[in-house]
DNA sequence: ATAACGTTTGCCATCGATGGCAACGGTGCC
DNA sequence: GGCACCGTTGCCATCGATGGCAAACGTTAT
């Protein structure tokens, strides 16, 4: 009676059936106006909330949208993962958040956790590796995936054109002069790192820009490794441009870079990051626009969870290019 | 039958009564070890999970944790949630994430929503102003409060000794020459910067040392107005070293001082950040352990969960202190 | 007065898991 | 032989919201 107001206090308040205060809950056109405006009217001073659980129950879903990232300590996902909870927040959904950890064990794990959760939707960050298994659940929940596409999954997607992006990068280099323009980024059986790295390929390629094979570390997951990959370019030929191509490698390309003095090579980096500004010189960027990415997908999911019979699309976001002094140098 | 099992197709292919079926889920003593290993076989190759839905409304509780921060886009809030889902999916459970964005008004609508969620309890980081609405809360649900108290409630807090950790920074300036430091830092509302702001000032007094009005910034929020702060300290008579007692506050402080090219201030900043060490000089820090922090929450809030009747306690995770150089050299 | 219509009411089942309770066949003990 | 247990079974209610259905309202039109 106290603590917890059910229908049945509101219905015994506003003195209708329970019949009657569930149409009014539920918008049923079989309410008389005056009678609505009672109920509506209870149901704020008392502060009555329809119990999530037995909805669902009944509903046989939920209004929570389970997001499964790579990790939410990572800048991008982090961004996302803020964005995702506010655009939800403001469409009346909860989020529940899950990080595979690159583990598509894991991913596999979480994701039917989420389903048996009853979520509404899912926004999913995929792991490398088939994702065949993931087509069942898309068929019957709602999935947007976000950033990489899913192998074996026809799903939304909402990203950007790494490939694109990337080209422009080895663009911006070229037109300042640079030929010999090394690559450092993460493996590319992620779906992402791969179209990085043939954007870039593509690119060099299309100027005629030799590459051979010590210009190109893609074999750096996480800062130390890509510090190393750094270090041993310049131990080479050195290159006099590299593009980072996750900010994650830029978190380990540009202390290694500083420390070895050669602040005098070229960087572009796929991903802005705290200070990059800060530096001298300040990091040049592609914005990876985690925000807009996140936004976009809450967007996707609420048009599909309204309309499940949409056709899959893919979306891309656009990515600007940041100038801010190291990719214009020249040695 | 296909897509969804339930309790009673278990009881069915196991041969046994769903009475039993849901003793053998529930470690119920009462039921043979033969029929027990039977049962928890016919769950596995069905791959039955308890619907939650159900659980939570019978129950009336779940197995959820709510995570309220401040916004899931800053780098000690992110390491916080990444580290609390982690442990929180260890202990089999599921993490609702939301932002208040310091709005005390959202931050009281959002928790009120998780607790009509029933979620099992809940950590919160709170915002500034009054919580005395919080305390009955906290004594139906367990609440973790993480990193700062919250004004009018009584309840288990985890986060760091920021009066100390502070004093220590300027002792650590201190015992390096340095007798004209300045403070740049958040609100003094907002108790964490409150008691950082208090180890300053009693550190700097402990050791005879002058804190004229304009050596103290106590109002950035963000890092625009950090750097404003900042510029505006170096225009008058300038100090030798500034504690910086945000990360956000650093990230406009250190831009700032590049800017002005005034790197020969010495500088130590409450809270690591991404490429902290790239700089030249590399930032001396005090470790804001939110990782740690995360993980004593959870284990906190999982103790309480066990036995409700905890005495209220708060724990202090320690602060370390990296020296990198920017703290360490003398105009 | 009767029909028609819009609104409201009870009543009951459903979603899936859980737990109280009575009952029942078997085993072992006194 | 009688009795106390143990494992197990059915049956039923409960958690809160929802929706189908038949019936009963009150009004208004015919």
């Amino acid at each position: 009676m106290s603590g917890h107001i059910i229908l049945r206090d509101v219905a015994q308040a506003a003195g209708v059936s329970m019949r009657t205060a569930s149409r009014v809950l539920n918008n049923d056109p079989r309410v008389a106006d005056a009678t609505r405006r009672r109920v509506q009217d209870v149901i704020r001073d008392l502060g009555f909330v329809p119990d999530s659980a037995a909805r669902s129950l009944r509903a046989g879903t939920d209004a929570t949208i389970g997001l499964v990232v790579e990790s939410v300590d990572d800048p991008f996902f982090a961004t996302l993962v803020g964005a995702v909870e506010l655009a939800a927040s403001e469409a009346g959904r909860s989020v529940l958040i899950a990080s595979t950890h690159r583990d598509p064990a894991r991913e596999r794990t979480l994701v039917e956790q989420l389903i048996r959760r009853r979520v509404a939707g899912l926004i999913l960050a995929p792991t490398a590796g088939d994702h065949s298994w993931l087509q069942p659940v898309a068929a019957a929940t709602p999935v947007v995936l976000v950033d990489r596409p899913a192998d074996g999954v026809d799903a939304d997607l909402v990203g950007v054109d790494d490939r694109a992006a990337t080209a422009r990068a080895v663009g911006h280099l070229a037109s300042h002069g640079h030929r010999r323009i090394a690559y450092v980024g993460d493996h590319p059986r992620v779906p992402t790192s791969l179209a990085r790295l043939a954007g870039y390929r593509e690119a060099m390629a299309a100027r005629g820009l030799d590459v051979p094979g010590d210009l190109v570390r893609a074999d750096c997951p996480d800062p130390r490794s890509a510090a190393d990959a750094t270090r041993k370019l310049l131990a080479g030929q050195a290159p006099t441009a590299i593009i980072s191509a996750a900010t994650r490698c830029s978190l380990g390309v540009v202390p290694a870079l500083h420390a070895e003095r050669r602040t005098d090579v070229a960087l572009v980096s796929f991903g802005d990051f705290a200070m990059a500004d800060a530096l001298q010189p300040g990091i040049t960027v592609l914005d990876h626009p985690a925000g807009t990415v996140g936004l976009a997908a809450v967007g996707r999911l609420t048009a599909r969870l309204a309309d499940p019979d949409l056709p899959v699309l893919t979306t891309h976001v656009p990515v600007r290019l940041i100038q801010r002094g190291s990719g214009e140098l020249t040695a």
